[in-house]
DNA sequence: TTGAAAGCGCTACCAA
DNA sequence: TTGGTAGCGCTTTCAA
């Protein structure tokens, strides 16, 4: 059980100097191939690994990216976006000798706090920004603290981030589309929350594509949480002109919305049409299937860590466009029912169980 | 914008000598209250904090506990439990000055290797070992690498390292309990993962808690995937003597066979009772609401980073057994079908839509 | 109670 | 193509 090798442990091995190792392993030219591989070969005989901790004393690159999560510790079990997120940052990550810090804070003030404690600390060369807010505090704080960052959507302040991003409203359109081609004319929107820029986002898409459509589009908020989509759906069906189509602002909230009008006695999807967004693993497995508007967080991941690693050891990234979202229509949507009873107190349908 | 203070700075401006300053950050003895008022000044003014990089460099501490995930990209969205466990150790972690590294990785030998190179270059000054296997591998390694761990969970392999534990075993028992009480008596369970030693435990304490009430058990397996859930629920509505009620080893399974159910045209909770596993935020809001048995992750989290830190600290740290895990009796089930139709080819109810 | 200096593991510079 | 040396920012002796 010996200490760890050190570089001088390496040198030594080799019968070089330490410079010379330095070099090897940052792949340096100049070094002589034979010397190069009686370096490699002591350094794999002793396990020696550079310490980052060291390299970052001389190097000032932390060799670490971060990502700060403003989530309340309740329902960030039910959002499957981050954990997919952060398996396609790691898929990059992990052939490049870079590791992810991750924070997941309660509130506004913590998460600028850790993001300045990250910087003063010198713990990551750089973050993701995501789940951005309006007029995002962030986007002016990492400016000063002079962190590199990307973005997840374009923020609505001025920000020389590169940013990552896809056409949702496309997708949004689409399902609206489908909707009204079913020939559903009173369609809601479960907003999710309006605080976040995607939030606001989704809910601009489609009331403008319910618009283009020539209908009336409804609105109630939400916050992305189940719960939020189960009030939201009780307020819609407790209208008197009641939807015949909700569509949910995220997966989870579209859940618990059908849940609630099964528990109303409505049979889906024929008293009542309903998608989500995000395309999560789960829409599949619903009774009945969600149709949902695929996201796939992961390529967000993958994205997002290549613009980040590349805005780091350049100076400089292009921003990029993912593809368009696309609509994934599943047996939640069916043309609305027939005999529409506008005033009606009662449920069109009889309950199917209980 | 002036470069990042160094504790030479702080001294400077404080006229004091640079060890003075790291005795006051450090808390040591034997600073007079003048000089250490007048330090903490300088400090605050500078806006500085210690460079953990180059404090870990001579405390060979890393300031940084380490998570690594193994688990298929494409199905880690649907589970609840980590993103919970991550914000219950960052409750922990933010005020005591250490960060979290996680990693995510999708096979056993890029598991291995990223412990190796978390330990080889100092990374992390501890573990969270979650998810064990079968004689998981990562026990020895740990002990070999040196690397202070927790476990969630009591390995099957001689363990020097800390164990945070709940007895789920009485949560099951209660859902078989109850599920006999309300008169099943043909009462399967979907197991998860057998790989890990909560899956077998999981099926195991089901299995014994039937056989105690004179049951005999029906078990079909799974891998805590919605898919196999859905899976698994169409094999057992298929068998000739199908269960009236379904025990899933978590909640995203559970959900699945719930509209497999469904699909089939079973009214729940009448013709089939199903219940879950883990607690998860989603279960409250499905209809009908779906009874499980809680595990609240995020206080594995707290409970895990805490022990995890009085190991790194002191050296030494106490087993920690959670509460036992509680029954959580909703909607979702309810005493078997009185006509039963051992025989019946077809579903004992008529589908609720299509 | 305080200051000065050595050294952690590495990179980077300047000579050779 | 190489070796030697001076730091990076901090902690930790050892003296004073």
């Amino acid at each position: 059980m010996s200490k760890k090798p050190t570089i001088s442990d390496v040198a030594h091995e080799a019968g070089v100097s330490k410079g010379l190792v330095s070099f090897v392993v940052n792949g340096r030219p100049g070094v002589s191939a034979a010397t190069r591989e009686r370096v490699l070969a002591a350094a794999a005989e002793l396990g020696w690994r550079p310490n980052p901790n060291a390299r970052s004393l001389t190097t000032r690159s932390a060799y670490a990216l971060g990502l700060v999560v403003l989530r309340d510790p309740e329902i960030i079990g039910s959002d499957p976006f981050f954990p997919a997120f952060i398996s396609g940052v790691e898929s990059v990550l992990s052939d490049r000798g870079r590791v992810m810090l991750l924070s997941v804070v309660p509130d506004e003030e913590r998460e600028l706090d850790t993001y300045r404690k990250l910087a003063a600390e010198s713990r990551v060369d750089g973050v993701f920004v995501t789940d951005l807010r309006h007029r995002d505090p962030r986007i002016a704080l990492l400016a000063e603290l002079a962190l590199p960052a990307v973005t997840l959507g374009h923020a609505d302040v001025p920000s020389d981030f590169p940013v990552i991003d896809r056409d949702y409203g496309k997708g949004i359109a689409a399902v609206v589309s489908r909707l009204r081609e079913l020939g559903h004319t009173r369609i809601a929107h479960v907003a999710g929350d309006e605080r976040m820029l995607h939030g606001t986002h989704r809910r601009d898409q489609f009331t403008e594509a319910v618009r283009a459509s020539g209908g009336t589009p409804i609105v109630v908020s939400g916050d992305f949480s189940p719960d939020s989509g189960a009030q939201a759906t009780h307020a819609l069906l407790g209208m008197a002109e009641k939807p015949t189509a909700i569509v949910f602002a995220n997966d989870p909230m579209a859940m618990a919305g059908m849940a609630v009008a099964q528990e109303l006695g409505l049979r889906l999807p024929d008293d009542l049409s309903i998608t989500g967004m995000d395309g999560s693993e789960m829409s599949r497995y619903l009774f009945p299937p969600l149709a949902t508007v695929g996201n796939d967080p992961a390529e967000w991941g993958r994205a997002a860590a290549l613009s980040l690693l590349a805005l780091i050891e350049t100076g400089a990234s292009d921003d990029v466009t993912l593809p368009d979202a696309e609509f994934i229509p599943r047996g939640s949507i069916a043309p609305p029912p027939q005999a529409a009873q506008p005033s009606s107190e009662r449920p069109t349908a009889q309950p199917s169980s209980r």
